[in-house]
RNA sequence: GCCCAGAUAGCUCAGUGGCAGAGCACUUCCUUGGUAAGGAAGGGGUCCCGGGUUCAAAUCCCGGUCUGGGCUCCA
C-alpha cells in the first residue's frame, strides 16, 4: 500500500499549481523575481479587462501569476466555452487596451463597501473571496479602465506597460479546484520583461514539443498505445524494449551487488489478501474488479507489497536474517480515470522498481541511509545527479503512534543530513502510513520529476502481523520501508526519451553503430565488421536492401538518432577500415576495424 | 470523472451534404552511388465505433471509444 505513489508523476516541489502543463510536465522550482511576477500578474488584470470587454457579463475569479506566466480563470455570460480560436481576438483586444496605457489605480474599500461593490455588479467569486477574508483585513482593489478587480496588488503603473506577452491556451478548470462546483474557463498566457526573453521561452515550448516522448516513441519505434489496445496501456516495440531491458540489466545487477535479494511475484492475488493489507478499504478506486476463479473472487495488483510481506513471512524469521532487502521490477495495475492518462508518464499498467525493507529498530537508520545512497547511485547512472529532495512529513489523519512519526521523521532527516542532501519540507504530505523522502530528478530541460521514494510503513507490519525472534528469543515486530529508484520504468523511460531528446548514450542506444556500404559490393565485408563488432558485445546492424543510395541510409541513420554511422566503400575494403561518423558531433574519423571495436567497446562501458 | 478540442492511407494532414485526396512511407522497375532525401510506375481506406436525420452523410444530430490540453483525485 504504501507507495501508492510510485510510478505517478508529481509536481516538482514548489511548482504547485503552476502554468501550463504544469502537472505531467513541471516547470523549473525557481520562484520568479518580484518584478516579473508583478508584470504577470498585471497581465492577467489586462487579460481579464479584455474578456470582459469582448464578453460583457463575465465574471471572473482569480488570475495569479504562475512559473513562466498567469492565467485567469471566468464564467462567461450562457455558460460560454472557449476554444483555442478564441484567444487571438482576445489577445488582440489586450493590446488594443494596452495602447490606451490605462492605470493600474489601487483604490482602499471597507469591508462593507467592497462586498457591495461586487455583488452590485454580480461578482459572486469575488463576494465569496471577500467573504472569506478576516475581518479586519484592508480591501484593496485595482482599477484598469472600465476592469475593477479585488487585489491585493502590486501592479505594474499601467496596462502599457507588459512589453511581452502572448496567450498560450484554454482550459477548464473548477472554481477553488472542486469538482462540486462550476467549470470555469481558463486562459493560460505568458508575460516577460522583453520580446528577445519572450521569444526564448516560446522556443523552449517548441525544445520541449520536440522532445515529447510520444513523438520520439513513434519516431523512433520506440512504443506505442492505440485504441484497440485500451488506454494506459503500453506496448514496447524491439527498439524500446532493448532500452528498457538494458535499464533493467543494470537495475538488476546493480540490486544483487547491494545486498537485495531479486523476488517475482503473480499478477493477481485472492481478494482476501488486499482485505489482509486494507487495499480494499483505502485503494478500491484505484483497483480493477474482481475476477471470479472457482467461485473465489480475485483482483489484479495493484501494489508489490503484500507479496513481498507474504515471501517474508512464509517462515519464522530470525534477527540474524535482517535486514532483508527483497526487490522485484513488479507490474501493477490501477484504474487511473481516463482524462489523466498521459503517455509513458501516467498509464494504467506499469513495472515498478519496487523494493521492500525488513529490518530491526536498530538497523533503521542505516538501512534508509543506504537507500538514499543507492538511489543516487542509480540515478546518476543516467546523468541525473542535481537531485531535488523533499521531506514529507506526518498528515492530520495518520496511523501509528505521534512517537513513531516523530522517530522516523528524524531518521529521515538524519539520513539527509548525513548525506549531504539540502531538501525541503513538504508539511503534512507524507501518507496517512508514515512519512517518506522523495527525490525529484531535473531532466535537461531543467524540469523536476520525481523518481525515488523511501517510504516508512508504520501499519502493513501490524495488518499481517510480522515477526522475528530477537536475540533475547521472544518475536518481535520488524520495521518495514517501502523503496524505488525510477519510479516505474515506463515513466523513467518516458523521463529518458526527454531528456536525451531520444538520442541515447551509447549504452543505452537500441542499435549502436551502423554499417553502411557505399556500393552493395561492399557487403560482404561489412557483415564481417559486424561480426566483429558484435563479438566485442555491440549492438550492430548492416541495412542491405540493394540498390539503396548511401546517402538516404546516412539520413535514416541520422534521423533515428543511431550514434555512430560506419561507412564502407571500396578504400575501407582496401584497407581493412572503416569510416566512422559520430552522428552527435557530426565528426568523420577513418579507423581500423580493429581500433573502432576497442574504441566503442570502451564508450559502451561509459555510464552517466 | 468533469470542461474544451480532435480522430480521414503506416505517418503528417487537406477535404465540411453529391466519384475519398496530397506529401512522406511501402511494393516493383531503372539507377551502383563517397557522408542528411536519385528517378519512374504501382498498391494501399469500415473517413474511430454504433444509432439517427436526409434522395444522398467522411461532412449534420445523439451516444460511445480513444487521443490531446487542462481541472480534479492520488494509500
Amino acid at each position: 500500500m504504501a507507495g501508492a505513489l510510485y510510478g505517478r508523476p508529481r509536481r516538482g516541489p514548489g511548482a504547485g499549481g503552476r502554468g501550463p502543463g504544469s502537472y505531467n510536465r513541471p516547470t523549473m522550482p525557481t520562484p520568479a523575481p518580484e518584478e516579473l511576477e508583478t508584470l504577470r500578474h498585471s497581465a492577467a488584470h489586462l487579460m481579464a479587462a479584455a474578456v470582459c470587454e469582448l464578453f460583457p457579463g463575465a465574471e471572473y475569479a482569480i488570475g495569479p501569476a504562475i512559473a513562466d506566466g498567469f492565467y485567469y480563470d471566468f464564467l462567461l455570460p450562457g455558460d460560454r466555452r472557449l476554444s483555442a480560436e478564441d484567444l487571438p481576438p482576445i489577445e488582440a483586444r489586450m493590446r488594443e487596451i494596452a495602447s490606451r496605457r490605462p492605470a493600474f489605480e489601487r483604490v482602499e474599500l471597507g469591508r462593507e463597501e467592497a462586498l457591495e461593490a461586487f455583488r452590485r455588479s454580480g461578482q459572486r467569486f469575488k463576494v465569496e473571496i471577500i467573504e472569506a477574508l478576516p475581518a479586519d483585513e484592508r480591501i484593496t482593489c485595482y482599477r484598469t479602465g472600465d476592469f475593477f478587480d479585488l487585489c491585493r496588488g502590486p501592479h505594474v503603473p499601467d496596462a502599457g506597460a507588459i512589453p511581452a506577452f502572448r496567450l498560450l491556451h484554454p482550459a477548464g478548470a473548477y472554481w477553488r479546484g472542486d469538482e462540486r462546483r462550476p467549470m470555469l474557463q481558463r486562459i493560460y498566457g505568458t508575460a516577460w520583461l522583453t520580446a528577445a526573453e519572450l521569444e526564448a521561452h516560446l522556443q523552449r515550448l517548441a525544445e520541449a514539443e520536440r522532445r515529447d516522448h510520444r513523438r520520439l516513441g513513434r519516431e523512433l519505434d520506440l512504443f506505442s498505445t492505440g485504441e484497440e489496445l485500451g488506454g494506459g496501456l503500453i506496448l514496447w516495440h524491439p527498439n524500446g524494449a532493448m532500452v528498457r531491458s538494458l535499464v533493467e540489466d543494470h537495475w538488476r545487477a546493480a540490486h544483487q551487488a547491494g545486498g537485495y535479494q531479486l523476488v517475482y511475484s503473480p499478477h493477481v492475488a485472492r481478494e482476501q489478501l488486499w482485505a489482509t493489507s486494507t487495499h480494499l478499504q483505502f485503494f478500491a478506486d484505484d483497483m480493477y474488479g474482481p475476477v471470479d476463479v472457482d467461485g473465489v473472487p480475485y483482483r489484479l495488483k495493484p501494489m508489490n507489497c503484500p507479496f513481498h510481506i507474504l515471501i517474508y513471512r512464509s517462515r519464522m524469521r530470525s534477527y540474524r536474517e535482517l535486514p532483508l532487502r527483497l526487490a522485484e521490477l513488479g507490474t501493477v495495475y490501477r484504474n487511473e480515470r481516463s482524462g489523466v492518462l498521459h503517455g509513458l508518464l501516467r498509464v494504467r499498467g506499469f513495472t515498478q522498481d519496487d523494493a521492500h525493507l525488513f529490518c530491526t529498530p536498530e538497523q533503521m537508520p542505516e538501512e534508509v541511509r543506504r537507500a538514499v545512497a543507492f538511489s543516487r547511485e542509480m540515478l546518476a547512472v543516467f546523468g541525473f545527479r542535481d537531485l531535488l529532495v523533499e521531506l514529507s512529513t506526518r498528515p492530520e489523519k495518520a496511523a501509528g503512534s505521534a512517537e513513531q512519526w516523530a522517530a522516523a521523521e528524524a531518521v529521515l532527516r538524519q539520513v539527509l543530513d548525513t548525506e549531504g542532501l539540502e531538501h525541503r519540507l513538504d508539511p503534512g504530505g507524507g501518507a496517512f502510513y508514515g512519512p517518506k523522502i522523495s527525490l525529484y530528478v531535473r531532466d535537461a530541460l531543467d524540469r523536476p520529476w520525481q523518481c525515488a521514494t523511501i517510504q516508512f510503513d508504520f501499519i502493513q507490519p501490524e495488518n499481517f502481523q510480522l515477526e522475528y525472534i530477537g536475540a533475547d528469543g521472544t518475536p518481535h515486530r520488524p520495521l518495514m520501508v517501502h523503496r524505488t529508484l525510477l519510479g516505474s520504468l515506463e515513466r523513467f523511460l518516458g523521463v529518458l526519451i526527454e531528456h536525451y531528446a531520444g538520442a541515447f548514450p551509447l549504452w543505452l542506444a537500441p542499435v549502436q553503430c551502423r554499417l553502411i556500404t557505399v556500393g552493395d559490393e561492399q557487403l560482404p565485408y561489412a557483415r564481417t565488421v559486424a561480426e566483429r563488432l558484435r563479438a566485442a558485445g555491440l549492438r550492430v546492424d548492416v541495412p542491405d536492401h540493394p540498390g539503396e543510395r548511401m546517402q538516404l541510409k546516412i539520413r535514416q541513420g541520422e534521423l533515428q538518432k543511431i550514434p555512430y554511422l560506419g561507412i564502407i566503400g571500396q578504400r575501407e575494403v582496401a584497407a581493412g577500415s572503416v569510416s566512422l561518423r559520430d552522428t552527435r558531433t557530426k565528426v568523420q574519423a577513418s579507423l581500423a576495424v580493429e581500433a573502432l571495436a576497442e574504441r566503442l567497446r570502451v564508450e559502451a562501458q561509459r555510464r552517466g
